[in-house]
DNA sequence: AAACAAACCTGTGCGC
DNA sequence: TGCGCACAGGTTTGTT
């Protein structure tokens, strides 16, 4: 669910309502959320320490704590953190419970694919590898044109599931790939090796206009399970997806062809096969 | 290297 | 109303 631009939302969040608040206590009720360490690495880690600022990079944020520790928290596909007064009715599927004062930060996940973790900002490349291998942040690292056309061109493959690899461009999903390959007026199925520097240039004035714009929207939240930011509320720029869930609509840029949904790199893809007709 | 399937879980929406 | 199935915003792992 939470792609780059709900992350940066929940990120505003934390660092607006929790850096610099005390943990006085840590609740885990579910341990598949701890599960890369433990239940008590958790609850030994957080408490008594407090959030000194509240990063992120691709999807994970990485908050340093006043321990010299770090907080990692990913939200996979169902993951909220909310903060609520303390004493409030805890929703289901609440796994982690970070109390601050009158207040508390809930780890809320249907699905339990999200994490937690305390983890030694010296010893990330052991204990996170997979955020030491994270590709260019598009507005942490703001790479410029040429920069995303190298690590673009250099593969053969698709260019829709190569956007979607966080190792290459880290914080891009499914949602927001088809997007910006609208936008950029290139088919999903395009080799990224064909790409020309305009087309480059197209995909980073894509990203950098719609990443903005929706983290200006509080991000999309989809009728079904909903993302949410920390305050509990939804962001609105599912108003202005063109194709992502539009299958059968006439496309808004072109007025002439109509959404088509196809399966790439195993992830639903929806594209314009007006606007973007596959280059032979 | 790249494509694909399956796996991790739970919930929702749809056709019948 | 109820049942079964397809599908879901992420990521890893194993197999061709």
């Amino acid at each position: 669910m939470p792609e780059l631009p709900e992350v940066e939302t929940v990120r505003r969040g934390l660092q607006r309502l929790v850096v610099g608040r005390r943990i006085d206590g840590v609740e885990v009720g579910r341990e598949r959320t701890v599960r890369r360490t433990s239940r008590q690495a958790l609850i030994d880690g957080l408490t008594g320490t407090s959030l000194v600022a509240a990063g992120r990079r691709g999807k994970y944020l990485l908050c340093p704590l006043d321990s010299g520790d770090g907080l990692m928290v990913h939200l996979r596909m169902t993951g909220q953190l909310l903060l609520v007064e303390s004493g409030s009715a805890r929703p289901l599927h609440t796994h982690v419970v970070l109390h601050l004062g009158d207040a508390e930060l809930l780890f809320v996940d249907s699905r339990t694919f999200g994490e937690m973790v305390v983890y030694d900002p010296d010893h990330v490349d052991i204990e996170l590898p997979e955020v030491a291998r994270l590709g260019l942040d598009p507005l942490v690292d703001n790479p410029d044109p040429d920069q995303l056309w190298a690590v673009l061109r250099r593969r053969s493959m698709r260019i829709k599931p190569l956007l979607l690899d966080q190792h290459v461009i880290a914080g891009i999903g499914n949602i927001y790939a088809d997007e910006i390959l609208h936008a950029a007026r290139l088919h999903p199925e395009t080799p990224a090796s064909s790409l020309r520097r305009r087309d480059a240039v197209a995909i980073h004035e894509a990203m950098g206009r719609i990443l903005n714009d929706s983290i200006r929207a509080g991000g999309s939240t989809l009728s079904d399970v909903g993302y949410v930011d920390m305050m509990g509320e939804g962001g609105s720029y599912q108003d202005a997806h063109l194709v992502y869930g539009r299958t059968g609509e006439r496309c808004p840029t072109c007025g002439r062809g109509f959404i088509r949904r196809i399966t790439s790199g195993g992830r639903s893809t929806h594209f314009c096969p007006v606007c973007q007709r596959p280059r032979t």
